[in-house]
DNA sequence: CTCCTTGCAAAATCTTTGCATGCGC
DNA sequence: GCGCATGCAAAGATTTTGCAAGGAG
C-alpha cells in the first residue's frame, strides 16, 4: 500500500542548531518524529551517511556505503521516499537519468550544484549569489514556485587531463 | 554493443532555416547525415512528433503518440539516445525520476521550463531574461559549462481548483 | 554491396507490492 | 499493545544486449 504520511507542518524548534553532525542528526530525528516516523537503526545510518558525506548520492552509492546489514533495497527506497516527502532529503537529477539524494537541514534551504561531466564530481554553490528566480514563475500565475538549477561542465582537473 | 557515433562537429550550414516544421525536419536530417545516421521512417516519425508538439515528453508519451507500427521500445530508446548524443534532442528531468525529451533545433539553444506539480503541464520560458549563469561555473575553474534550470509550482488553473 | 537500423527474444536492472515478523514508543 | 518499519519473496516495470533480417545510401 501507499505509505501515508501525515503532512503536518515541519517543526522549526531546532532551526538554529549547530552544524555539528550529531546535532544535525538529532534535529532530523525531531523532524521525523513530528511526522510520526520512528527512529530506527536503518534510518539513523542513512541519515548519518547523508549528513556526514554532504553531496548528492545515487541510491547505488548510498547502498554501497551503508553497513552490510542494512542493505535491503526496499527499505532504502522507502526511507528515501519518506525523507523526501517530509523534506529531510532533496532529490536532484543531473541529466543522466539517475536520481541523487542529499540531506537538507531545512525545507526551504537549498543550494545548487556544478557537476563535472567527466569525473562526476559534484561541487556545491552558495545560493546567496543568485537572484530571486522564483519571481519569474510567479509572473506567469504560478504559485508555490520553487526551482532547480544545476550546472554541468568539466572541472579544472579533468580539463587539464584532457588537453 | 555500444552504439558508436562519429562525434564530428555538427553542421551549421542550415543554422538559419525557417521555423517551419518541414524545414526543421529537413535540417534535422542534414544533421543526422553529418553524423552518419540514416534517415528512416522511424526516425522521421519521431522527429516529426517532437518538432510539431514542442514540449518535453516522456518515453511513454512519445510511444503512445507514434504510429502503432513503430512502437518498438528498443528502437525508440536507441533513437532517442542517438539524437541526444548528437544534440538534436535535449533531455530534461523534472524531479520525478522520469526523463523527458524535446527537440532542440541548435545545439547551444535551450530554454527553461516551469512545471505544474499538480497537473504536470509544462510551460516554456524564454531564456533571454536570464543572466549569464554559466559564468558562475567558470569562476570555479570549470570549462564547457552549461546549465539546467527548471521551475516547479502550481499553475493558475490548479491553484484555483485547489482553493 | 556495405554498414546502419530494426525487431524480436531474452537478459539484466530497477522499482513496487503483499505479507508476516519485529521493534519503537 | 498499537502501529509503523523491516525483510523477504515475488511481481511489475524499465532498460540493455545479442542476433539475424531488412533497408538506406
Amino acid at each position: 500500500m501507499k505509505r501515508k504520511i501525515n503532512l503536518r507542518k515541519r517543526s522549526n524548534a531546532l532551526a538554529h542548531a549547530s552544524n555539528d553532525y550529531a546535532a544535525s542528526l538529532e534535529e532530523a530525528c525531531v523532524t521525523m518524529r513530528s511526522f510520526g516516523l520512528k527512529r530506527t537503526h536503518n534510518r539513523e545510518n542513512l541519515l548519518r551517511f547523508l549528513i556526514e558525506n554532504h553531496g548528492p548520492f545515487s541510491k547505488d552509492e548510498i547502498k554501497k556505503a551503508l553497513p552490510k546489514d542494512d542493505l535491503d533495497s526496499v527499505t532504502l527506497y522507502r526511507n528515501l521516499a519518506s525523507f523526501e516527502e517530509i523534506g529531510l532529503v532533496r532529490r536532484s537529477e543531473f541529466g543522466d537519468g539517475i536520481s541523487r539524494y542529499e540531506f537538507q537541514a531545512h525545507p526551504d534551504e537549498h543550494h545548487h550544484h556544478i557537476v563535472c561531466m567527466s569525473c562526476r564530481k559534484v561541487d556545491s554553490l552558495d545560493d546567496c549569489a543568485l537572484p530571486k528566480l522564483d519571481a519569474i514563475g510567479e509572473m506567469l500565475g504560478y504559485t508555490k514556485v520553487r526551482h532547480s538549477l544545476e550546472f554541468f561542465g568539466m572541472c579544472r582537473d579533468c580539463t587539464r587531463k584532457s588537453t
